[in-house]
DNA sequence: GTTGACTCCGTACCATGGTACGGAGCGTAT
DNA sequence: ATACGCTCCGTACCATGGTACGGAGTCAAC
């Protein structure tokens, strides 16, 4: 496969494959006449590291996955640390975003209702008041 | 509160602050014979605006939640339909991310156990076979 | 009234994650 | 064997989110 044809297999452009060599993504295959052969576990890695960053993760993420791809030797120590490291990193941010949701519920529902036009609830109260958005502090929990 | 003194409060640099207001995520005071005066308000937005990209946003987005921060009068149905627009994204991000713990999980557990030693179960293969990490395709259900 | 610290503003620079450009080489089809 | 398309490689450029630099103005103390 050519780098054109594995572009397009991998749904990327000729340049992205390259910027990936550069950046230790995928390896570079030694020229065959001049012309470098790619075979399918690039189109899987390039693949691989798309969904990757979708979910939010950087390039070095990626590679930091990639390095425990073939893990089942001499890696399983390194394995068990990237692995747990990077859960911990993601549950973080589930736990962080949660809480962003519930800001933002908490803000649209209480600020949405007519009840509260004059109250001007705002977004950066909600933020600042440990996200208890346009709540009443309870007695006695003056800040 | 000058600038410098507002970047302090702020926990950023005066030059972030000058970067932000290019942005428009905060807008710039006028001149007071030369100098530029700021209030305990630029304080709390760069404050939020920092946590809001801890998150995971891009300034873009902390841009697009300040805009529904004055929330109680007209912009009621602009507040309601980015909240909502917001939730939902960041609802997707939870659940990728969700996927992405679940894989990490079994990757770990399954590979990390020597009985696995040489059956070379791959992450790319797991992200492949719809997460189901180093599990045998159930009897009948062949990709 | 001069020094030092700060501000203002434009511009340049950095990393990340690409995207584009241009000259040279290769490979197949006619 | 010449053209056309692709590859190779270096380099330049783009957006985002800053960071740094340098000259000029302001302000407050001494």
């Amino acid at each position: 496969m050519t780098i054109g044809a594995l572009a397009k297999a991998a749904g990327v452009g000729v340049e992205t494959v390259r910027f990936y060599q550069r950046k230790g993504l995928i390896e570079t295959p030694n020229k065959a006449a001049g012309i470098r052969k790619y075979s399918d576990s690039h189109v899987r890695i390039i693949r691989f590291v798309k969904r990757v960053q979708e979910l939010g993760f950087t390039l070095k993420d990626a590679a930091d996955l990639l390095e425990i791809e073939d893990c089942c030797d001499e890696t399983r120590p390194r394995l068990a640390e990237v692995c747990e490291s990077k859960i911990g990193e993601i549950r973080q941010k589930i736990a962080d975003l949660n809480q962003m949701v519930e800001l933002l519920h908490q803000f649209s529902d209480t600020c949405a209702s007519d009840s509260q036009a004059d109250s001007h609830c705002r977004l950066l109260d909600c933020f600042e008041n440990d996200w208890a958005c346009c709540e009443k502090p309870q007695p006695g929990e003056q800040k």
